[in-house]
DNA sequence: AACTCGACCAACCGCGATAAT
DNA sequence: GATTATCGCGGTTGGTCGAGT
């Protein structure tokens, strides 16, 4: 039986002081990633070293973005997640400055909507007679039926009477929902195969537009450092495997 | 102004994979 | 080869904030 990793009593849990931050940076600074184990009583902190990682990895490292997700940003997560599912490390892997953590955030509370709006499933990415608009969009079980995970704001709500609000944030764009249709249908295929080919090369390259500042959370001159690329354990290259994803265009 | 609801996101938890012993 | 320690990932939760009523 493996112990818990934060089951100390005297260890802090929750949100982050900037005195917290500001130790972890400066150790890492020093002393580089790496030993979370230690690095916490090393660092002076009194943290786990998971929770100093993860904040670490999500929040405090300077190469972050931390912004909007810029269009091209959106169409590529949504591409990969039709190749790969919600393997969100390998996902982030390939949006240089976000986190899987933010990734996955995005998709939960952002793409899957809008696919959703589009009358796409968002997990086989195939047009779907279940999702044919926003209006079918209520807390009743048939999303949950459908491997369609109710958001856990849902769950939050005590009481039963729901508004259908239908007010998708993202706008929906209208969206080219034939295009979908065709990736989706490959996708959806590969999607089948990639389990039984995880040696999917995935070296897929994104013109980040320019536009998108390289400001990090700490504005300071550090000169961003990519740690994407030694996360994914096996080295991918997507451009060798996925035509259709010209298709989505 | 007060309350409710929905959305967002940082952080936690549990587990599998891998490395070390 | 078995066991233990550590890391990393994906799923989930809880707090907060803004919009609507």
């Amino acid at each position: 039986m493996r112990k818990p990793c934060c089951d100390k009593q005297d260890m802090n849990k929750g949100a982050w002081s900037k005195q917290e931050d500001q130790k972890l940076i400066d150790y890492i600074k020093k002393h580089g990633e790496g030993c979370w184990r230690t690095l916490p009583q090393a660092a002076g902190l009194l943290r786990c070293g998971k929770s100093c990682r993860l904040r670490w990895i999500n929040y405090l490292r300077p190469d972050l973005k931390r912004g909007n997700f810029a269009e091209d940003e959106e169409d590529l997560i949504i591409k990969l997640h039709a190749l790969l599912g919600n393997r969100w490390s390998l996902i982030a892997g390939r949006l240089p400055g976000r986190t899987d953590n933010e990734v996955k955030n995005y998709w939960n509370s952002h793409l899957r909507r809008k696919l959703i709006n589009m009358g796409i499933d968002p997990n086989n990415h195939r047009l779907s007679h279940k999702f044919p608009s926003l209006q079918n969009q209520t807390t009743s079980g048939s999303s949950e039926s459908s491997g369609l995970k109710l958001p856990k704001d849902a769950k939050k709500k005590k009481k039963n009477n729901i508004k259908p609000t239908n007010k998708p944030k993202t706008g929906g764009s209208g969206g080219d929902i034939n295009n979908y249709e065709q990736v989706s249908d490959a996708a959806s295929g590969l999607e089948d195969e990639s389990s039984s080919l995880p040696d999917l090369n995935l070296d897929l390259t994104i013109n980040i537009p320019s536009t998108i500042p390289a400001s990090s959370a700490y504005e300071d001159d550090q000169k961003p450092i990519h740690h994407h690329e030694s996360k994914s354990p096996r080295p991918t290259q997507l451009a060798s495997c996925s035509p259709t994803l010209l298709l989505f265009q």
